[in-house]
DNA sequence: AAATAACCGAGACGGTACGTCAAGTCTTGAG
DNA sequence: CTCAAGACTTGACGTACCGTCTCGGTTATTT
């Protein structure tokens, strides 16, 4: 199980009444669309409570902090999967994974990268937990490419997808500038492919 | 003069008692000083108005909130002046640029990068004047790097050496990993010189 | 139940954590003696938080503003019981109860007098309470009156006594003269045994 | 000279620059119009500031505080001229002082009391002054009523006469209630002409 | 005439208190 | 033991005025 199952702070043994497991799944959904529409600074777990109908001890008890209802939230999103590679050319299949990717971090990671700033200095083991949720898309997404296009790619080439084109569109984010369609254009064509290819 | 000179927020003409400037200066050092204590969210005005000497209004009455403030302080801070270009081979320059580039952002512009990514979305335009300043380091250093090996360098190399490798930095920072020996080797010749170098 | 009990904002039927009876009466208590020591204009609610080990927003949750506070706490104070008449005569009687309520007045309702004044422009209700919690010692102190000696007293008499003798006192204190001996035998008379006596 | 006169604060021999008396009349006017818009503890000197065009040196260098200023500006008003006694009975003479005393207390002396109320604790001098102004009114009223019916009343009356309906009004208007034509024709038939007539 | 001294507007400055918001903890009653 | 409701302490927010202090510039009197 997951280091932030909704379990997270404190729990007994099966003793007493068992948690609702309909109070999990309104509190995540409150805090995914509160996080979108609002951002994680201005995000507030009495907001978070008011929406989904639950005190705010409900809240505590399964999570220590906003950090940590943050995460929580965007892992339960519905899981990442990324495009299989239908393309016919490797530039077709690298900007196809590069276009969701894009979409992927500025739609639904922004409230995750907040949290990182945010709590990667009190909690370190939360840090972790949000680099692994992180880092969950980028690695999904290699095993398709790898798969469909091994033997024209330079070795080693997967990983370093993974890091580069990450790092690229999260820069481009934090900075607060669109990944638009000229943007990922620049990023496949100038970037990613020429650190692919087979030399 | 600059976007966030300390006369941000309302300034007339010469009127009336002019602003002290070593109120100026009290300010955006107490405010360097504890971000990167305790980092951007952690930071409250109330904190460098007490250790500024400065009363809260007069904070106020320069920067708008946390956001304008911490960019004041980050621009005013000590210029960021990357190392020329001394050693002899391609890779030498670039290896010495990266090592100062991960240690001046890992170090000092952790805390802009928090308050861009908090103010993005209330204020547009305090986030294009981040912007501004995280670009103002990355074009300078790309400065001596064109004087000294433009001739070894692919067309349009140097814009991108800017683009990639502040990054992979960054991402690297943000998901909070140390950005070692080991890492700067990878990010020299895995990633930058491959782009870098003529083909 | 009086229309200035401490759930005078809001108050729901019974549901969560009821208030904390002590936090009540340990508020009134300090702005109680706040109000005798440094008089109504100079007590601020920050200083009865910090006398009543209270938080703020432990105050504001209950009283409006200072004016409510001010006037819940002194209608908290040990009821005012006017002595009952003892003397054999009219004036004597008459006498004791000036005595009473000069110093009734000027050692505790000045504050009250203050909030009053400064409350009645914003909040009708507010001024109608306090009017009501200043009219409680008047007519608790005509009963004995009445009871003792009515047969002597014209018709009437009794509640122009209160009106008349709480006007001259509280005059003479808004205008900061003493309440000396002289003073209430003046009053009483001149002024209040003319006009209570059967003409 | 007055104790209130515009020179209160610091007054150094005729060097130097005269006072501008158009800034006093600028400063006791906008002081008496907000005064009577926004009562005594809603007035703050920045307001005045603003609306008299004065800065806010100009004011403090004539009055210390609040209370000051707003006993000048009471003060400063057209100086208050009681009713000649046209009429030919004692009540109707009587009647109209009532009358022109509860309108000039409750419309001007408004701000005056607040003052009072704020400024007894903190100043004894400034208390007194303002003392002086509340009895001017009173004691100019009863020159009339003495010239004019002397014979008529009981000896000592007149300052009775100002004490008494000064009291009863101060008190009605402390208190917030109206002194409509029901209640002057109380105080004037059921307090003050038993009390003033030749018993 | 020049020097001097107080005046005036504007507004910066250190403070104090305001009234509000959210955080995280605790307490009740019901299930 | 869980849950909703809501009281509680704490800390910071951003604002309003306070009373004091520079500024540049304006009158007046006094050398």
């Amino acid at each position: 199980m997951s280091a932030l199952a909704p379990d997270d702070v404190t729990r007994s043994p099966a003793l007493g009444r068992p948690r609702d497991s309909g109070r999990d799944r309104a509190i995540l959904d409150a805090t995914l669309s509160l996080l979108t529409e609002m951002g994680y600074e201005q995000l507030s777990i009495e907001a978070v409570a008011g929406r989904s109908g639950a005190a705010k001890t409900t809240i505590y008890r399964r999570y220590r902090d906003k950090a940590a209802l943050v995460a929580a939230a965007v892992e339960h999103r519905s899981p990442a999967t990324p495009p299989q590679p239908e393309g016919e050319s490797l530039r077709e299949n690298v900007h196809s994974l590069a276009t969701w990717l894009a979409r992927s971090i500025s739609e639904q990671d922004v409230g995750l990268l907040g949290a990182l700033f945010a709590g990667m200095r009190n909690d370190a083991g939360l840090a972790q937990a949000m680099r692994r949720i992180l880092r969950r898309d980028e690695t999904a997404m290699t095993d398709g490419l790898l798969r469909q296009a091994a033997e024209r790619l330079a070795p080693g080439a997967a990983p370093l997808f993974a890091e580069v084109a990450s790092a690229v569109i999260v820069h481009r984010v934090v900075v607060g500038e669109p990944c638009d369609a000229a943007f990922i254009a620049h990023l496949v064509d100038d970037i990613l492919l020429p650190l692919l290819r087979r030399t």
